[in-house]
DNA sequence: TAGACAAAAGACCGGTCTGTCTAGTGTTTT
DNA sequence: AAAACACTAGACAGACCGGTCTTTTGTCTA
């Protein structure tokens, strides 16, 4: 069935590029892990750029569900701004972690591969714009600015946490994230 | 005269790896830019990743050298603890900024590129280790437990820093992380 | 003046890159 | 039965990869 080849083909291309970088994967490397033709890969996707996009979109989309899964189950409060760390902590537990994926590949754009960097950003807005929400759903009567302060902060540290603990194959950097993050919003009420 | 080409090569692959990245960047585009013979490239380096070994090096120990003078240049105290935002700002005005050498080209590596990835980490504890000295020299009767976990959090906001405001090209990271810093210390006199 | 040396220029090696194209197989739809 | 479709296998193109080697040029020194 044509569906199920077009997401072999992303499954597979997500873990070559997560995995040994983008520019290191060959579309041969994909097309025989898939164990398809090459001449399927190309009617499914115009070119290696465009399946860098839809690996970009995979790993995005199934990590901002369940992030949004993870953090709605905890209680409100300020567990729940937590949750995000310990969501990473999760991730950083599994086998295959090798940080953030957009971030990897940021690392490897120049810059006239415009259209890859304009969704990473995209992309990122959208976990600050998410973080934005939770803070403002825990932290009543806050203004725009302080929400503003606030999730960005997290995301800052979150983004750090999941870079350096994947750089020193270490999770203290989302230990040390998780204890900061309260500083935050420190003398600001709550429970 | 022998030193002057070896940097020569070095200066030419660090802005072709820094702008372009290390696997989009290739040997005969090093020697090209640098005016330079194949053979004579290969009697200075033995293989491509010793270059991008020596491009590391030397984009960090320029980059520390530069950040201790800058900070030491400060008056004790709090200001001292943020001038590493303000040096982090004019380098992001600088007209080539992309970001973090090290955070780069951390995302192009594959697992099996061990040599690099030890080069960064012990960059990157060299960083983290400066920044505890200039917090335990800023604020008095720290633990060492205390200093650890305000210098990691410095740590943490700058490299996000860095690699947010190149992501965005947008300086509000900077702005943000310098603003957040201080909550790492609140309630601690220094002053 | 002869030898040593550093470097330039570029051919060359085996291999890989992205992407196209042809030929053929089987399955589904009309 | 025939046309349409999705796919496989793999040749092919043209460029480029990292790396080695030879040949030539010029300079510096014994």
């Amino acid at each position: 069935m044509m569906e199920s080849i077009h997401n072999k083909i992303i499954e597979t291309a997500s873990n070559l590029f997560y995995i040994n970088g983008y520019h290191s994967t060959g579309v041969n490397e994909i097309i025989a892990k898939s164990g398809i033709a090459k001449a399927t890969l190309y009617s499914h996707f115009k070119s290696k750029e465009d399946i860098c996009i839809a690996y970009l979109k995979f790993r995005h989309d199934a990590f901002i569900e369940s992030l949004k899964e993870f953090v709605g189950r905890r209680k409100k409060g300020k567990n729940q701004l937590l949750a995000i760390f310990d969501f990473l902590q999760d991730l950083y537990r599994e086998d295959q972690f090798y940080g953030c994926w957009g971030l990897k590949t940021l690392g490897e754009l120049s810059p006239k591969e415009k259209k890859v960097l304009e969704v990473i950003q995209k992309q990122k807005k959208e976990l600050l714009l998410f973080l934005g929400e939770v803070v403002g759903g825990n932290i009543p009567n806050l203004s725009k600015a302080e929400i503003e302060r606030i999730s960005s902060g997290l995301y800052l540290l979150y983004d750090s946490a999941i870079t350096e603990s994947h750089l020193f194959k270490n999770d203290w950097p989302i230990f040390m994230a998780k204890s900061i993050a309260p500083s935050l919003y420190a003398g600001i009420d709550v429970d």
